[in-house]
DNA sequence: GTTCCTGCAAAAGATTTGCAGTGAC
DNA sequence: GTCACTGCAAATCTTTTGCAGGAAC
């Protein structure tokens, strides 16, 4: 990739008409770098933690301006909180395990699964298919030794 | 299926000491007929205009022990609020279509995909795989033409 | 100077819990 | 008689909104 994926969403986010700002540079710099998903609630520490505290109102804010310029992916785990992560290109593209004793998510990826979801999208009744969430349930290694 | 998932359901419940109630009778016949997720705010609604009004406690606290006892499954649709719907055998196991603008949920099932699943959860970094939720997300055809 | 950005506090929703009375076994 | 079931009201928790001051352009 030539270009970081923050890059990308500070053009994207000029070109949507939106100022810089400092909580919104922040947060864009830690979702660069992470692997999974995380929730607002951690979001917020991480950035604490950095020393760069951002309130939890415009951790949904900006999280919802990035959702909607599709910039941010949200995902959903059963566990009553939704989390965010940056939208990858197809090449890392991912989903998620979830171990339903500890609550520990995982990344995964399966091309010849986006291959079935890519030739199903076509015959589904959806005029449109924008994205797909799959998320696999189960316990963990550590847990089901337990 | 030479017996229904109400009174499969009701065997397990008693199975695991629990009584009957007129409560649970009545979210248990509703859920049998359904044949898509609602949200425990539907399920009150439901049952209220079938002259069986059930506390919206109530719901929540049947759902939770009827997804603890695998009856019932959580759906996340992305729209703040978690649905749910009976577990159905493989052979009526199916996943969810979302229309992002109306809100409309559909279900949706595919042999290819289901196999696609099965042999993944056999590699994946989880010690046992004992659900899994595919959501596609889109436009409705409506909202398409709209 | 105008419009966007941010934090704070309050509000809004969904879901859970405590308690007291009722019902099943 | 005991323990489960249920409704009601209150509490909890996540997420959203209103408002006011500050910053970007």
């Amino acid at each position: 990739m030539s270009e970081t994926w923050t890059t990308r969403a500070e053009a994207t986010l000029t070109a949507a008409g939106h100022k810089r700002g400092g909580a919104r540079r922040a947060l864009l710099e830690l979702l660069e770098g992470q692997s999974c998903a995380l929730t607002a609630v951690q979001i917020e520490d991480a950035l604490r933690r950095e020393r760069r505290r951002v309130s939890r109102a415009s951790v949904y804010r900006i999280l919802e301006e990035l959702e909607r310029l599709r910039l941010v992916q949200r995902v959903e785990t059963g566990q009553a909180m939704v989390r965010y992560e940056r939208l990858r290109d197809n090449d890392e593209h991912h989903h998620h395990l979830v171990c339903d004793s500890c609550g520990l998510v995982m990344p995964f990826s399966d091309p010849a699964l986006e291959r079935a979801i890519d030739r199903l999208s076509e015959r589904v009744p959806l005029a449109v298919v924008s994205e797909h969430e799959i998320v696999l349930h189960g316990s963990c290694r550590e847990c089901a030794a337990a």
